[in-house]
DNA sequence: TAATGCATGTAATCGGTTACATGATTCA
DNA sequence: TGAATCATGTAACCGATTACATGCATTA
């Protein structure tokens, strides 16, 4: 998705200014599966203010520079709504960790183990935050919208899907490569 | 992971053409998680060899352009080998399927199920290729390595888990959504 | 006969990252 | 005192996509 309608997408739920939108995709509810830069974010709602999808409001500050919250106009909200219309290509799960385990033959072997670790731990705080997220929405007693918790929810189990199976078969490839090394050599 | 690391590796693994390179991500063991495209593979090769990293030998065809076959050379291996030895970042799942079902309720519930019902087959199929791979591989009696069959089996269970979760979310989605709309109108 | 596979490449364009520029406040 | 948070923006650069250009052989 172009930063234009991850934007878009932020200020449907309600305004925001350029920070706070940076923010939805960092710890917000867009963190673990969509991101966007400053570099993009701005620039982006500048294209949104000239093609008339979205006002902005200047709240002054004192030392720093004005705050811009900006909310969609009709115009924004129909352009949103035709973006999700479009037809999405197939999601691939794209993975530099499993670019370099395929080639983990060619590293050290405590590499390896380092990598592998560090992914299991990446992986897993990942899906336990989502999960606390979750939680505290469902605790907190407010109206629960179907698509964001199935969302939450994916994230969780496909997060802890991939924790697991590297769980189960670090050992298995360390002593794979171990035999491995030992008949080469 | 860029284009010319990409190549690298493929050509790592063997002499090939950027033809074959192009295979190695639409069929091959990259495919399902990296991409690349001709635009970017060919420019790729071409820079390769002007750095010294691969070599590269003319096979005349009839009718057809000559196949360039290229090979790494000493300086492309290591090259290769310091790309792999690079800190990655954390993998993500950067999915436009999460993006459009969070915003289910802006969506008609016949789409949201169409929606769901593409991506079920697009994951179970994805599950179901790589399998079919391992199991080829495994009856061929040929030396498993250790790192392609934890990159594969990675593929199998991260994608079955995708789709088991919307076959097993779907209908809550859908009666939740109903619900919803119920209550608002 | 139309589409697909084989086979290589270029060029316009686009979208995004990174770094830069500025600067007050608050917390450790 | 140094780092982090809040807050906005620009500009250089880069990498990749898309479309274009060519053209034979095979398969449906």
């Amino acid at each position: 998705m172009d930063v234009k309608t991850l934007c878009l997408a932020v200020l449907f739920q309600g305004e925001a200014t350029g920070y706070e939108i940076k923010k939805a995709f960092e710890e917000g509810p867009f963190a673990h599966f969509q991101r966007a830069s400053f570099g993009s974010i701005y620039p982006a709602l500048s294209k949104l203010l000239a093609d008339g999808m979205a006002v902005a409001e200047a709240h002054e500050q004192d030392g720093r520079p004005d705050k811009k919250v900006y909310r969609l106009t009709q115009t924004g909200r129909a352009a949103f709504h035709r973006a999700i219309g479009q037809e999405p290509e197939h999601d691939q799960f794209r993975s530099d960790m499993l670019f370099l385990l395929y080639f983990a033959r060619e590293l050290p072997p405590d590499r390896v183990a380092a990598l592998i670790d560090r992914y299991i731990e990446s992986y897993s705080s990942q899906a336990d935050h989502i999960d606390s997220c979750r939680t505290e929405r469902l605790t907190s007693g407010a109206e629960i919208d179907p698509g964001r918790w199935l969302v939450s929810g994916f994230g969780v189990e496909v997060y802890r899907a991939a924790a697991d199976y590297l769980i189960r078969n670090r050992g298995p490839l360390l002593s794979g490569l171990s035999k491995h090394s030992q008949a080469a050599e």
